[in-house]
RNA sequence: GGCGAUGUAGCUCAGUCGGUUAGAGCACCGCAUUCAUAAUGCGGGUGUCGCUGGUUCAAGUCCAGCCAUCGCCA
């Protein structure tokens, strides 16, 4: 395996141009550039290329909110992420844009092709649409009640209080998120995409072991339901490519967002000759190509993408990563508890090389979410990067440079040991080609225990001291600075940066998967310095709290206009009295519990200081009955009891919010402190 | 609502085809050590394998139901 040199195109997903990388993202990236770094330092050819995401709905609003055009903005965002990427060192070998010559010559190319042999379809759908910004509105600008269960303030393709699916022309009530109007509805012609026409085809490719057992699964639900066509165009105004032959036409961002692989690719051919576009997305291409995925676009790149390049002759993907979602501290990212953290935030507080080591160590081949637990993430990188690894060059090294003028043995006096770290080696590397870091990551920490055994066996601190042993302690550093330089030579895909330190450190140029097969002896190495410093708490916190400040600028809403008020407009004037029939009361909560059978209700116990009630609150989505209890929040203590399934609810507890799965999106109201609870509100 | 994934030590996770006394790292405790960036070595306790039932000579593993968490429903 390790012989024959593998030609190897990869690829990441592109991130949409419209917002800042965050660590959620970097799982991805991160993951992508290990694997691509190894199959280089394997001396594989290995081609590693990306974009941004440039086109759609929302890029095209958000450039008009601030003013710009959506050229400009894409332009902005796109060097955002490139320094966001750069500092993480993600290493790619073309990063491009899906809005670029390249890529509409080969969105057009497939289109073209597809539309020749048949394979898109012309149908007139009926859609909502702005009147008054003029543009048919995505299913999530629109927002109504819910024609099933009634829930107000739903997105216009399913309802998050329900869990219904519809369309957008059957919400009650519909407004544009947009402009704040009532949507009409109206006819547009628009362009399919035949998936159904590939069935035979796709299922045969997804039995080639080219997808994780996990999304075959998945497939086959979507199999079982059936093929439907794929709405591939959008109507102007639309920031994108215009359909060939069709005026006024665009293609959904979705079309050529991973045609954008083949155009970042086509526009590397331009920059470097050695890169034949044909050699590598001919039909009968022996390039191996893979995509680098997150689970939730599987869809999108085991279906619609492989029907697509075999319906315009190109050739099919080897292989489709999916990897999990990220969660910080064991739950989704919280803007609020200020674990939504930007790459941009973590890089000034803490070292990317340290967040590269920590996904690696959790990361294996399958699609579960993976999680960074600060605590762990400190006590791991502190223990196996800076307390075993880098440790082990640390204790030798001062003996070299102090002792023998940088001078390492003439020969290695553990051959044995030495040879059972390369041969360690090639379990290590098929743990890396099945992208089984986590794996590799403890195999690779086992050998730096051993080489701390090995050293602590041989104390060369107490040899020292011995007159005549001085050659001895020489032998010893040598043979531990030895394995400590296999050990780097396995983490360099994770740890470019002190891999590059080390190298210069060893005076020996680059380390590769085979240069370390002989000890490197009688050789004059340079002086040692630290090679990376352990986690500071105070950075972790620190970085915490930025992420809290600086979240809410970071997000700026896509809508014109906050689309509170316009969802909500202010009601109807009342007088003093009318309020005052509302008692409002300061209550403590005191037992929050899960409701069987109740997706998103919590059962409440408040004492209202003395009296109890029990409260059933729709707040699960966003609290956890854990951080309830104990607070002190608001409640409508005269509000007739009400009959519900799970038993009598006595009262309302009040917050603010649209609700919905996505974040927190329901905030409880807190007194200030000092409040007792049964004090009346007013 | 339908479907799927997950649930194993305080934390993060392994656990193959059902097969002996359920494992690793971190944390923790004791001892040793002091070359090293508060690092290292040796030894050690730690489990209702989410719950309930079933299949089996044997279940963390297979089946059913339930609970919890997450996701998908194009």
């Amino acid at each position: 395996m390790a012989n024959a040199q593998r030609k190897i195109l990869v690829t990441s997903a592109l991130p949409y141009a419209n917002g800042p990388i965050h660590l959620g993202h970097l799982v991805e990236y991160i993951q992508t550039d290990i694997w691509v770094r190894f199959q280089k330092h394997r001396g594989h050819h290995c081609t590693y290329v990306c974009a941004d995401d440039a086109h759609g709905t929302p890029i095209m609003l958000r450039a008009q909110n601030e003013g710009i055009t959506p050229e400009e903005l894409v332009e902005r965002i796109g060097r955002e992420h490139r320094a966001d990427f750069d500092a993480f060192h993600i290493r790619f070998d073309n990063y491009h844009t899906t809005h670029s010559e390249e890529n509409r010559q080969c969105a057009e190319t497939i289109y073209t092709r597809l539309e020749k042999t048949g394979h898109i379809a012309r149908r007139t759908i009926v859609q909502a649409y702005d009147p008054k910004k003029q543009m048919f509105l995505p299913d999530r600008f629109i927002k109504g009640t819910c024609p099933r269960c009634g829930a107000d303030d739903q997105y216009g393709d399913n309802c998050e209080k329900c869990g219904a699916t519809y369309s957008p022309t059957d919400l009650k009530n519909p407004v544009s998120a947009l402009s704040g109007v009532t949507p009409i509805e109206k006819p547009s012609e628009h362009y399919f995409f035949k998936l159904g026409d590939f069935e035979g085809m796709l299922q045969f490719w997804l039995k080639g072991g080219h997808i994780q057992p996990e999304i075959a699964r998945k497939l086959d639900e979507w199999f079982e339901s059936g093929l439907q066509d794929w709405d591939i165009s959008r109507d102007a105004p639309y920031f994108g490519f215009g359909i060939p032959g069709a005026p006024g036409k665009f293609f959904y961002v979705w079309l050529d967002a991973p045609i954008g692989y083949m155009g970042s690719f086509l526009n590397l051919c331009g920059k470097r000759s050695e890169y034949k576009f044909e050699e590598y997305w001919d039909g009968r291409s022996k390039v191996e190509l893979y995509h680098f995925i997150g689970k939730d676009i599987a869809y999108f790149h085991t279906l619609f993408w492989p029907a697509m390049l075999h319906g315009a002759g190109y050739r099919l993907p080897n292989g489709v990563f999916c990897h999990g979602f990220l969660t910080v501290n064991g739950a989704k990212m919280s803007k609020s508890r200020g674990t939504f953290i930007m790459a941009e935030t973590y890089r000034k507080h803490l070292n990317p090389e340290q967040l590269r080591y920590y996904f690696a160590a959790k990361l294996g081949s399958g699609i579960d979410d993976i999680d960074l637990n600060l605590d762990d993430f400190q006590a791991r990188v502190n223990s196996d990067l800076v307390g075993k690894v880098v440790n082990i060059a640390s204790r030798c090294a001062r003996f070299i440079n102090k002792n023998f003028a940088n001078q390492l043995s003439r020969t290695c006096t553990e051959l044995d040991l030495y040879q059972s770290f390369v041969d360690a080696g090639a379990e290590i590397a098929e743990l890396y080609e099945k992208r089984e870091y986590a794996h590799a990551m403890r195999a690779i920490m086992a050998l730096a225990d051993r080489a701390n055994q090995y050293i602590d066996e041989n104390k060369p601190w107490v040899l020292i001291k011995d007159e005549g042993m001085e050659s001895a302690v020489q032998d010893i550093c040598t043979v531990g600075l030895n394995l400590f330089r296999v050990l780097i030579a396995y983490l360099k895909p994770v740890l470019p940066i002190t891999t590059a330190k080390v190298e210069s450190f060893f005076n020996f140029g680059e380390l590769t998967w085979h240069n370390i097969q002989r000890p490197l002896v009688d050789h004059e190495i340079s002086a040692f310095e630290p090679l990376m410093t352990r986690i500071d708490p105070k950075a972790v916190e620190a970085m915490l709290e930025e992420s809290k400040a600086t979240v809410a600028v970071a997000q700026p809403p896509v809508t014109a206009t906050n689309p509170h008020l316009e969802n909500f407009p202010i009601g109807e004037t009342i007088e003093f009295d009318d309020f005052a029939k509302v008692d409002l009361r300061i209550a403590r909560i005191v037992k929050a519990e899960h409701v069987q059978g109740a997706d998103k209700l919590l059962q409440l116990t408040l004492d209202l200081g003395g009296e109890t009630r029990n409260v059933f609150a729709g707040i699960k989505s966003a609290y956890s009955p854990e951080e309830l209890e104990g607070k002190l929040t608001v409640m409508v203590a005269n509000l007739a009891p009400r009959k519900m399934r799970f038993g009598m609810s006595e009262g309302m507890v009040l917050a603010a919010g649209p609700g919905g799965k996505d974040g927190k999106q329901i905030f409880i109201l807190n007194p200030d402190e000092g409040a007792e609870p049964g004090m009346k509100v007013k």
